[in-house]
DNA sequence: GTCTATATCTGGATAGAC
DNA sequence: GTCTATCCAGATATAGAC
């Protein structure tokens, strides 16, 4: 039930005050590694429990129910992405490097070091409940919103076609299928990756204003 | 109970010849149907063997398990792709409009009238066991094939890319990716998205050969 | 080839002690 | 906050009659 924490005093346990954010922090992070090796449905609980080393039914201490833990895996997901984007796009300058930023970024979140939770976010999201759908698509939106606004821009200097919304799910699908084919390790690196694609998208071609 | 009929001869049924045949192929139409819809995992047996008006005990006369059902509504997308795609690539002469057959082609298998079949091959992929998934996987490559024997004749001609592998991948995530936003009835037809998506990719550039 | 009935198992979730 | 023990629903798959 989420909170009674620090009841610092007397009886059980209840040791240090972030111990229980500290121990939902870690079945998140193993939850991600696990969602995203064997998918929601065929990670069992008690799996879920022994990888982070305790029984099977303490993890509904710390969370709701299961859908719960998805829920907040897929947070995490957005989240991260959503900070290499802002993180990239304070580095840049003009809209290709903008552009460029949100590239590297978006693969890097994807198929880097700690990419299971946006892996998380993609495929499992047709299967999210309803309720935390709902939840979430607001800040999906807001990540998107950030390539928007670059390709608005890049529409208008004729780096990209005029259609911005459309080009966007188009890039944003090019980029995230790579997920399904990428293995790291591989005979290419993620920002090789970014930089390639990038020239798929925008190399050498005049668009015409709308 | 939808049907026993013409129990012709003597004893119990075992009627015409491609009765279990027939009754394996409207199974298969079903769970497309449901699994697309439901994914997976959340469509039962039972709900399965309601939608073709039977008991679920009696869907494994027809099938080995479940799992096996599953492939064969991938074998069915897949196939389905590929026969489009040839159907595309007989009608067309250069090799742009090759491309433009092939864009369509996708998208129209993809998002057009059955296009669950597909879907279920693509978003369920990863959860396939193993054994059924190398059964599969050479289905995907050769339908793959007619795509990158079409993008090296592009390359060729400078309407893409050289690098035509990577080329191929990001352009069929991008077509792949649009059944997670694409909403049929919606403003844009299947095969206007084909051609703005064909667009983005080729118009109004020039690649340099190798 | 389809039915009814049911075996069998798995997995999410809860209760209550510590 | 974690443990042990267990409930219970729901699902796949099987058995055997018709």
């Amino acid at each position: 039930m989420e909170s009674s924490k620090e009841t610092g005093s007397a009886a059980a346990a209840s040791a240090s005050l972030g111990e229980a954010r500290e121990q939902r922090r870690r079945i998140i992070l193993a939850a991600a590694r696990l969602f995203c090796r064997l998918g929601y449905n065929r990670t069992t609980v008690r799996a879920l429990a022994a990888e982070v080393g305790m029984q099977s039914g303490n993890l509904f201490y710390h969370f709701k129910n299961k859908d719960d833990v998805l829920e907040a895996v897929m947070r995490e997901g957005v989240l991260l992405a959503t900070e290499a984007a802002d993180r990239a796009l304070a580095a840049a300058g003009s809209t290709q490097e903008r552009l460029r930023g949100l590239f590297r970024a978006h693969i890097q979140t994807l198929l880097g070091p700690d990419h299971e939770a946006l892996q998380v976010m993609l495929y499992e999201w047709r299967r999210l409940p309803q309720e935390q759908h709902q939840r979430l698509v607001a800040l999906r939106d807001a990540y998107e919103e950030r390539w928007q606004v670059v390709l608005d821009a890049a529409a208008k200097e004729g780096l990209c076609p005029p259609d911005t919304r459309l080009f966007r799910r188009y890039l944003l699908g090019a980029l995230n299928w790579s997920s399904e084919w990428f293995r790291a390790s591989g005979e290419i690196e993620p920002s090789d990756l970014a930089d390639r694609f990038l020239r798929f998208a925008l190399e050498g071609r005049t668009w015409t204003s709308p």
